[in-house]
DNA sequence: TATTGTTATACTCTATAACTATA
DNA sequence: TATAGTTATAGAGTATAACAATA
């Protein structure tokens, strides 16, 4: 087991440490134009996060919302008031079942929401084009399997 | 130009799109755990971030911990009084400028730091031993050449 | 009775302003 | 005068609790 486990274990950590430095320059370098937009915008994490499911979901109920952002309903209620308020979002009676609210989003709540990620790929797309050209291929052959993965590849801004 | 442009484009679209779906992955995915010891040690944002520049620098006054993490000075003020409660830290006069504090990091705060810093790699860590043995040693393969880089190199985790 | 959503209230964390001590 | 740090105060955002409407 020694001969096999050695090198197994050798590039599962040499892939994990080096993901992880990858991961923190990413997270350090590239998020400030993303937050400064959200400040312009005016926008709380909340909402943000908010707009970013209702932008792949279409519609949500207030309490859905809560649920997958685990965030509690008064505080997803006042976060979607504020997209309301924005233009972002309409919020209207469920007719199926009338004490929940249909949540959907607005094309101007689409097109934030989509400049919004596209900011957020930007700094990605800044840090790969900075790279040299052996490295971004190397990079490139090194991610395409991982695509293959549904739960990855699904998570692909759209092109 | 066209035919020597067009592979570089893919290849940058390619990586870009690729390394911005991993990441979102990676931060939905295994953030879990990190957050969920901070709030076990009750430790706010801004104190986990204090705690992990005075673990990597040693030492710091207030005001460069403030301009260091982009927060005001009476929020690092705060931040710090809580980690000097919770034994994390230290808080002395600098005898060179007595305006000046010196915040230093004790052992039980370099445990503290160490703690999270492992559970941050752990998520990454789970990931990568979860992925398939071509898939492991393709990722492998295609960061060893960004770890040449010292901003990214510099980042990793020491072991 | 249980569930969805809103409103009331208290708490945490933050920034700005005012202040103290030192340079 | 300028700078490091603390304290006072106000504002944003959150969760729990209490409530109204509907199932």
């Amino acid at each position: 087991m020694q001969a096999t486990d050695a090198p197994t274990h050798t590039s599962t950590e040499g892939a994990t440490l080096a993901l992880a430095a990858l991961v923190r320059h990413l997270m350090t370098g590239t998020g400030g134009g993303f937050f400064r937009e959200l400040e312009r915008l005016d926008l709380s994490l909340s909402q943000c996060k908010s707009l970013h499911l209702l932008g792949e979901r279409e519609v949500a109920s207030l309490k859905t919302i809560s649920d997958e952002i685990g965030l509690s309903l008064p505080a997803v209620s006042r976060a979607v008031e504020g997209l309301v308020q924005r233009g972002m979002v309409k919020r209207a009676e469920d007719p199926d079942d009338r004490r929940a609210k249909r949540v959907t989003i607005t094309a101007k709540g689409r097109r934030t929401f989509e400049g919004l990620l596209e900011l957020r790929v930007a700094g990605i797309r800044a840090f790969v084009e900075g790279l040299e050209e052996h490295e971004r291929e190397a990079l490139a052959d090194g991610l395409r399997p991982l695509m293959e993965r549904p739960e990855i590849g699904a998570l692909a801004p759209r092109r």
